[in-house]
DNA sequence: AACAAAACTAAAACGTGTTTTAGTTAGATC
DNA sequence: GATCTAACTAAAACACGTTTTAGTTTTGTT
């Protein structure tokens, strides 16, 4: 690698280090390109030299937390269904942590029309609940007539549909956690193999109990306001 | 209503019905606010005024076809689970005659960050599900320890999901149908009592073997376009 | 008829993401 | 060391959603 690719590649880490600062410190809002090339020292052409676009940007600096992700996630002993339900909560305490940090990156995934960018986050995750599913169905827990592709993708789907929710702030934290369980406990238990399924039902049931009605998704929704009768 | 109010409403329709043309005729790019007010030939303040946002004018011209959406879901027999599986082919049916006119409306309902409007969409169709979801557990399809209000959310949520990505034109339209079907299936299987159950899961896994590879979610993916090693 | 209030217009302005243009710097090559 | 070239800069520009400003109709009220 010669000093051009060197300095090409620290001016790219300049970039990601100054953009998950200030996705990190400011508003989600105040994260403009303008205000990242002027922190960061750079012409405002040079992130869209060397990343192409904003949403780019975010998803390069978003890619430093997967592999702290997955640690998160294999260092949890793994028995039984409860693999799936670790992978919500590990999911909500990383938000917790940081949440408009989270709150940008998810929506700059969910604003990209860009299909690599894209499929760059969910194929990854996408392997994992694959796996998930695979060693399921070998443990027996999982009927095996089930394509792990298939019902992995169904799950992370309801998943990443709950991320973007709680990130355009429609269902709060604890909600968010207890609508994917919920729907992660509806799809295994539909596929589970009858041993397993009676527990995996009570369990979802439990979480049932603690929804919310749909209506009052977010209570601070003001039903009155602007209502202004549109047909 | 004093001639202010018919005025008013007379521009609001007709914003409406221009907005309604253009999103049909023109690309989804093509739908500025600039020229909507100079087809309409209204000032480009006029829309604001009346509606608020380029949303709420979209949010107002999709209202109009809820009612017809209803219309063809009522028409059909509704027959066990199959009233949730007609339920995507009615959309898919609107979609494909439509493609640019929904795409369009889709991808403005889930840019808005209003909850008002969100929930103006959300609201009638989760209150659609929740009565199917309920009819389904007089007649003993459904395990009655089931919370309808939850179960709806939870299989509108899958749904309107599956139309957001082919909003954004990651999955095509059989394959939305397909994919929604499926998940919508597991979702019912997990809570269908015990007579109904067999049947519907033979057709979950009928449907899953028409699904292809999620890693070829989209044909046209090119995986070796610009994959510049991001970490 | 006179006035007040609301509705609307035209045009400019703001802050976005993004692209373009023209000029400069620094590494690679001969 | 001279030269080529990729990388970068600064600044302007574009199109967009949206808001603001100031002026003009249109309507309802006295």
């Amino acid at each position: 690698m010669g000093k051009r690719e060197i300095n090409r590649d620290e001016k790219r880490q300049l970039i990601v280090t100054t953009a998950r600062h200030l996705m990190q410190v400011r508003d989600v809002s105040d994260f403009s390109m303008r205000t990242l090339a002027e922190v960061a020292g750079v012409s405002s052409a040079t992130p869209y030299a060397l990343f192409g676009s904003k949403q780019a940007v975010i998803a390069a600096v978003m890619d430093i937390d997967f592999a702290d992700f997955m640690a998160a996630l294999t260092a949890e002993p793994n028995q039984g269904f409860d693999v799936f339900f670790s992978l919500v909560d590990i999911t909500a305490e990383l938000f917790e942590k940081n949440p408009s940090y989270y709150r940008t990156g998810a929506q700059a995934i969910q604003a990209t029309s860009d299909q690599t960018l894209s499929s760059h986050f969910s194929l990854p995750r996408h392997g994992l609940l694959k796996d998930l599913v695979s060693e399921a169905i070998e443990r027996g827990e999982i009927c095996d007539q089930i394509n792990p592709d298939s019902l992995a993708l169904n799950l992370g789907h309801q998943f990443y549909g709950w991320i973007q929710a709680w990130a355009k702030d429609t269902v709060n934290l604890p909600d968010m956690v207890a609508r994917s369980k919920y729907g992660l406990g509806l799809g295994l238990a539909a596929v589970a193999t009858p041993a397993s399924r009676a527990q995996l039902l009570e369990q979802v049931l439990a979480i049932q109990a603690t929804l919310p009605e749909a209506g009052a998704l977010k209570s601070r929704l003001t039903p009155n306001r602007k209502q202004e009768a549109v047909s």
